[in-house]
RNA sequence: GCGAGUGUAGUUCAGUGGUAGAACACCAGCUUCCCAAGCUGGAUAUGAGGGUUCGAUUCCCUUCACUCGCUCCA
């Protein structure tokens, strides 16, 4: 029951999207493309702001951080380094007899002992049940399941006796699988217009790596001191296994990431202040905070070079789910290309006099995913009013004012179109004359146009028009050569 | 990708092996002095391809998309 509720939540958004034009299916003509959207002219807009808010509020606001923006296609050693080519896809298995589909590593794998009756099951990376064997044999043996494998028995004591039985379904038990399907997770692509395998390179699954291959041309061309950042936003791809809930997971999305470099030894320090400045920023996009939550990853979620990561979660009508990543890498990226390159990309510090290879916190951030969190925390249908609303922060509104004629006539419409040109030249504003004021009102609520201009009779004899805010429906007057230093100044609370 | 379900105007829903209908929304005109009013008129749909049939939106097949689950992550 909660679950339809959720749904048909979800539903009145996308619907909404379609209809006021943020958001349409790609190729709706040819019959739509599974997971990919497009902006229409409000969403747009929309985007737009958000990335430009992310922007000033990372880069150009910041004395130490600088940004650049690299380019999709990058040399296919990248993603050797980055270990996108090797750790980027997953083993998937199917069940024979429930035909659930799921991890090769993350089913149950049940191993037995070749010299004795020793049988035990390892679910989720935990032995199953506690008997006094299990427990020595799990204080002595840690890692992936097939790491169990050729280990000593801890009942019999037998050397290289351990061995694997089988996988168990985790849905029905069953033990009847397929082969193991690889899914690369990078979308592959041709550079020049041969087709042979020695051109084949991807598109990239993130942008950090444009940052961290720049390390040195950026560190040698700002001569600025550690710490300091780069950020960078622009469109990554991945041919997940499972798109969907709208926007929220598709393969083609946009990335807002910025790579903090740092002393080690202020990673905790730094860290920290990133997971604060992150949480405020959704604050300050005007999300409701109880909507809101940072989630610490457990340890077994870490990759294995990370010291620590948290999540933004917003909550959805689909349930929490994750909007950014705060992460500290330690130095594993740079790391990686040193290796790989060979180039030395380490950062000289003056005052101790030495070479080191800093370390990094990286905040990993989706545009689309912060647009949909926006667009859900902005919905709401006004009952009482018989309207539905987007309360878009002014900041981030496509549209910030709507100016109109009470009526189609009385010279009206002449005043307000004046007012328009005046106004449109510094804000987004739109015109509108055509139908009920009610009826005008209503559209601009759902584009959620914060503000409302009319001009009315008492206009015409003293030359004041009225303000309406879009979410209480309260209106003042103000003198019409106002307009604009009123709307500005709402607009940049 | 696998399994289950679903596809009729922009939206929500009717309906039929024989010319596809409503409500709301949309557009135009009239009207209208503040919150989806009224009047008149208008445009718009059987997801796509194939098969059976004299004739298919309806029956069959394929495909595409959507929803839920497995999985993954920004």
């Amino acid at each position: 029951m909660a679950k339809y509720i959720k749904n048909e939540q979800m539903e009145k958004l996308i619907s909404l999207c379609k209809r006021r034009g943020f958001i349409f299916q790609s190729s709706e003509i040819y019959g739509g493309m599974n997971s990919c959207w497009d902006y229409g002219p409000l969403g747009v807009e929309l985007k737009r702001n958000i990335k430009n808010f992310w922007w000033k509020k990372m880069v150009t606001s910041r004395e130490n951080v600088v940004g650049m923006d690299a380019g999709i296609l990058m040399h296919p050693k990248v993603w050797e380094a980055s270990g996108h080519v090797e750790n980027f896809h997953d083993p998937l298995i199917d069940c024979k007899s429930c035909r659930t589909r799921f991890r090769e590593d993350k089913a149950p794998h049940v191993f037995k002992c070749s010299k004795c009756i020793m049988k035990f099951k390892i679910v989720n990376g935990v032995i199953e049940g506690k008997s006094k064997y299990t427990k020595l044999f799990e204080s002595t043996i840690a890692g992936e399941p097939h790491t169990y494998v050729g280990s000593e028995c801890p009942r019999c004591k037998n050397e290289n006796a351990i061995e694997l039985e089988g996988l168990e379904c985790p849905k029905c038990g069953g033990n009847d699988f397929t082969e193991a399907k690889q899914f690369n997770l990078m979308f592959k692509t041709h550079y020049g217009p041969s087709e042979d395998t020695a051109s084949q390179i991807y598109l990239r699954p993130e942008t950090a790596q444009g940052i961290f291959v720049n390390f040195s041309n950026i560190s040698n061309t700002i001569r600025t001191k550690l710490p300091f950042g780069v950020g960078q936003i622009g469109k990554a791809f991945r041919n997940e296994i499972t798109t969907g809930n709208f926007i929220f997971r598709s393969r083609e999305f946009e990335q807002m990431e910025m790579e903090f470099f740092i002393k080690d030894d202020e990673s905790k320090q730094w860290y920290e202040y990133w997971i604060k400045e992150r949480f405020e920023f959704y604050k300050q996009l005007g999300i409701n905070k109880e909507n809101l939550r940072l989630r610490d990853h457990e340890e077994n979620e870490l990759a294995h070079y990370a010291r620590g990561c948290t999540d933004v979660e917003y909550k959805f009508p689909f349930g929490w789910s994750e909007l950014e990543g705060i992460a500290d890498r330690k130095s594993y990226d740079l790391q990686q290309h040193i290796d790989a390159s060979g180039k030395n990309l380490t950062y000289f510090d003056q005052e101790a006099n030495e070479h080191f290879v800093p370390s990094v916190i990286e905040t990993s951030a989706g545009v689309d995913r912060t647009l949909l969190t926006v667009l859900a925390d902005a919905y709401w249908d006004d009952v009482e009013n018989n309207r539905v609303v987007m309360s878009l922060s002014p900041k981030i509104a496509p549209v910030k004012v709507a100016i109109f004629p009470l009526v189609n006539k009385d010279n009206m419409p002449e005043i307000a179109k004046k007012i328009f040109d005046n106004v449109s030249e510094h804000l987004a504003a739109f015109y509108d004359k055509a139908g009920s004021i009610g009826r005008r009102y209503r559209r601009q609520d759902e584009a959620g146009t914060p503000f409302g201009i009319t001009v009315d009779s008492q206009t015409l004899e003293d030359g004041t028009v009225t303000l309406r805010d879009r979410d209480t429906l309260e209106q003042i007057r103000i003198p019409q050569d106002k307009v604009l230093s009123v709307l500005i100044e709402k607009v940049n609370i």
